[in-house]
Formats: structure tokens, sequence, C-alpha cells
DNA sequence: GCCGCTCCGTTCGGTAGGGAACATATAAAA
DNA sequence: TTTTATATGTTCCCTACCGAACGGAGCGGC
């Protein structure tokens, strides 16, 4: 983890620039600039946490390890979300892992001031428990697309709420890798990956995938993806949509 | 439903009975008792929730409903938890169906009461915070265990999770319901129950499930039960463990 | 160029669980 | 008691996925 100097790139999250700009100047003498690289872990299952983290152009996933060495991803934050909702929430901790699955930026805050903020309401408040409701949305919905879905629609799933939280369509990252998020076996993604290139939905080369007809892909994915981003726009967009420095929707809803 | 004419009961919710004196004396008189029956459906999918609800001894299962007809649990409440944490989380529904899965009473309290109680801060809120917290974790973990362990496992953790809830040894659920709960089909559901019956770990008969040996049900069950139960006691056994009328305790941790 | 590493493709056999059909057992209703 | 509805037991086949092994392909370092 890199230190930067300054933290121009708060407004680069999208939960930060829905706060009112009386509630921003208020946290922003909190918030430190950080880049995060590939493989790096935030915290580990049981860790206090010092920080929460806003990712502006990382992507952080939530990662469950099993005893017998088995894993499997609960969820993933990007610029439209954040890392240590159990900070607010009062646990302090989680069962989870978190590990940057995508490098870049985050602004961090810590864990006291992070506290002390969440106390005095408003709409920061307000916007942190929204999504800590949207966040049990997705994990609910992983829950049951793990148990009714093919692998293939989860990866589906899984490629749809990665893209949208990355600037462009291009995603670095290999089928084992793919396989420990879903938590199956490397060669089921590699079918599933394959079926998906043949059909001209999206293109890899050692350790890139690209997207080349997202329409397509939503149309072909489970309900699951679609459920997730509704109810994501339904609780925090209001607060979005209130800010025009917005560039591209974070949510592609149907 | 049925609306009782008292809330004598309103102690036999362990969030609720955490509460100090001052704070449960500020919320009793928003108190309504009510009884509730099989299979009674206290909100579906996407409704405005009226009430949040303290079961006292009605257990409560929260479903997804896949639009292919398929069902699956992601967690329950009963006398250690509570239902309708979007009203104070700020998005006022779910996508997921509250259903009485064991009849009995709850307490419950209006929607605007409730938000009003929350914002005041103090112990309560912190509970509401930290129920929601635990909430994840259980969520969490059945969406890894959905996708790692065998329907073996999972029967096991479910029956653990119930039996903490219940009053007795004795469930009353059908194989079929079981199913519907764990995703799975009945006869994987009747496979597995053969199979702790034939142990000496459970007894059934014709819709009710007897626990007959639970520390060896907690030996041969996957890790999942252990953890959510853990982590429950983490967050919220400091304010449990103050009150002193509690008979037995919440989960048996090892 | 060559070597070596990582990533992807493919195969084989094994198994858990799904879908469907049907037999049997128990309880409630008539 | 007989009837009927519901709960459980069992079988068959089928598919998706797992475990393991290995071959080839791209890309770096030397």
């Amino acid at each position: 983890m890199k230190i930067n100097q300054t933290n121009d790139d708060s407004m680069m999250n999208h939960l930060l620039e829905s706060l009112p700009a009386e509630e921003f100047a208020r946290i922003q003498p909190y918030l430190e600039s950080v880049t995060l690289s590939l493989g790096e872990v935030l915290y580990e299952s049981g860790d206090t946490m010092s920080h929460i983290y806003f990712p502006t152009s990382v992507i952080i996933s939530l990662l469950y390890i099993m005893e017998n060495g088995g894993t499997s991803e609960i969820g993933i934050a990007g610029n439209s979300g954040l890392i240590g909702m159990a900070l607010y929430m009062g646990g302090e901790t989680t069962s989870s892992r978190a590990v940057v699955q995508s490098a870049g930026n985050a602004v961090r805050m810590r864990s006291a001031e992070m506290k002390k903020e969440f106390q005095l309401g408003g709409i920061f408040q307000d916007i942190l428990l929204r999504y800590a409701q949207s966040m049990i949305t997705q994990i609910s919905q992983t829950a049951v697309c793990n148990r009714l879905h093919s692998v293939q629609d989860q990866l589906c799933r899984w490629l749809l709420i990665n893209h949208d939280q990355l600037p462009g369509d291009t995603l670095v990252m290999t089928h084992d890798l793919i396989a420990n998020m879903l938590g199956v076996r490397r060669e089921g993604v590699t079918q599933a990956a394959g079926f998906l290139q043949n059909n001209g939905y999206i293109k890899y080369v050692r350790g890139t995938v690209t997207m080349l007809d997202r329409p397509g892909l939503e149309k072909i994915c489970c309900e699951c993806y679609k459920v997730v981003a509704e109810e994501y726009d339904r609780l925090l967009g209001k607060y979005l949509r209130k800010n025009k420095h917005r560039a591209k929707p974070v949510l592609a809803v149907v």
C-alpha cells in the first residue's frame, strides 16, 4: 500500500460524491488517498479494522476461506461501494478477507473518526446504512445463485458486477482466480468462458477478459445480476442522481 | 395473525431483554403482542413493511423465491433475533419473503416509532446494528455453505440453528418444507435425514423432527454453524449476558 | 534464439444431486 | 372402519460438476 500526498480523487467514489457539500467538507479532512496493488489484503478474517476504505479505482473482493481451504466470494466493492461496514455496524471485524482484485486507488478514513461521524447522523449515516442493506441483498443473491444456478450463469453475473466497477471493458483476471471467487474449479470457468467467447460475448487472452457484448451478457445471465443492480439503485439512486458530476451510470438497469 | 391484549411476553425476546431498564421502558408502550400461525407471510418481497417483529416463541424464515420458482432460505430469526431490518437500515423493503416456520408469538412495533427510536441512538441502536451485522454473517455463511458443502452438512447446520430458537427439542417440519428451505430436493432431505436417524442423531415421524444427540450433530456438522453462532455471541453476548433473566444460552458455543 | 513459467484446453472417470415415477406408511376425515 | 390426503421410502436415469492428469500455447528472461 502506498499513501498518496493528496486526496483529490475522493470525489471519484460515488458514495462520497453523493454527500451534500457541507457534510463532505466535514469529513474531507479525515480522508487519505492510498494506492493498492493486486492481491493485497486489506484485512484478514477476524482482524480489527483500522480504516474504512472508499474505492475510487480499485476493486476489492470479500472472500470467505473455509477450513478445508475452499474459497468463495460473497461480495465485491468498487467505486460505488466501501469496505469496512463492520466499523459502523459495531462489530469492528468480520469473518471475511478483503483482497484487492483489481489494482487502483481508494480513500480511507480512520476507525475512530468514522464512528464519530456516523454517530452524527445526517445523510452520511443514511447512505452508510443504505449501502449496508444493498450489500445484504448482494450477499443474499449470491447465496441463492450459488444454490440454484449453473456455473455459466454465475460467471455472467460475476462479469457484469465487476464490469460495473471498472473504467473500461477489460478486466485483468485469470480463469484460476475467477474460479476461486466463484468457488468452483478452474476447468469449469474455462469451459463457461469458452462458451461465452465462442458466442461473441467476451474475449480473453492470458489473464485479461474483455467485454464485447454487454447487453447480450445481461440477456443470457440469470436474474441475480439485475436484482442486485436494481436494489442498489432503489436504495441509493436518490442520492447518486442528485450529483451532476457523475459520468456514467453506476449500474445499467434494464 | 391474532393481536393479543397484553405485551407481557415482550421480555421473552433476547434482544429486547438486553436493553437497559430505562430504554426498555421507553419503547414498551409501542410494543404489541401478536400470535402467528404456521405458514403465515409477514411480508412478501418488495412489500413496504408496516412493523418490525421481535419473535418471542415464533420462528420466522427469510426466503428468496427465484423466477423459475426455486426457493432458498437465506436466514432465520427466532427469539434471539428480529424481522424487519430494512426498516431501520433505510430501505423500507427487502427482496425476501418472511414466512412463519414455527407458530408462536412475537411482539411488534410500528414503522414510524421504530425509526424514531432508532434515531435516538443509545443501546437500542447499537443492538439493532450489531444484530444486522450478525445477519450479514449468517447470510454469508449460508452462501458459502451452499457452494461448498453437502446436503447432509447443510441439513445439520439448519437443524442446529433452528434448535437454538426452539423451547424444546422437537421441530414441526416435513422433509418437503426443509427441502424448500435448503433449496434442494425432498428426496435429498429424506436421504440425509435417514442417515442422521439411523445413526441416532435425530428421530422423525410425519412432520416432526426430534433432536436426540445435539453434541453429536455439532460434531458431524460443517464449521458453518459454529462460525455463525460464535459471531452472534461475539457481537451481542456482552448485552445478553448482562441480563439475569435469561434461562438458557441462546447459542451453544463450543 | 532457447528455456521456463504461467495460463488455457482437453480428457477420463467418479460422484452428488436433479427430475420423475411410484410404493408404502401414517394420520386425519368421513 | 373405510377413505383420503399427506409424509416418507425407493428406484431409475441423467447431468453438472469435481479431481486429477497432461498437452499445448503465449510470454517472459537469459
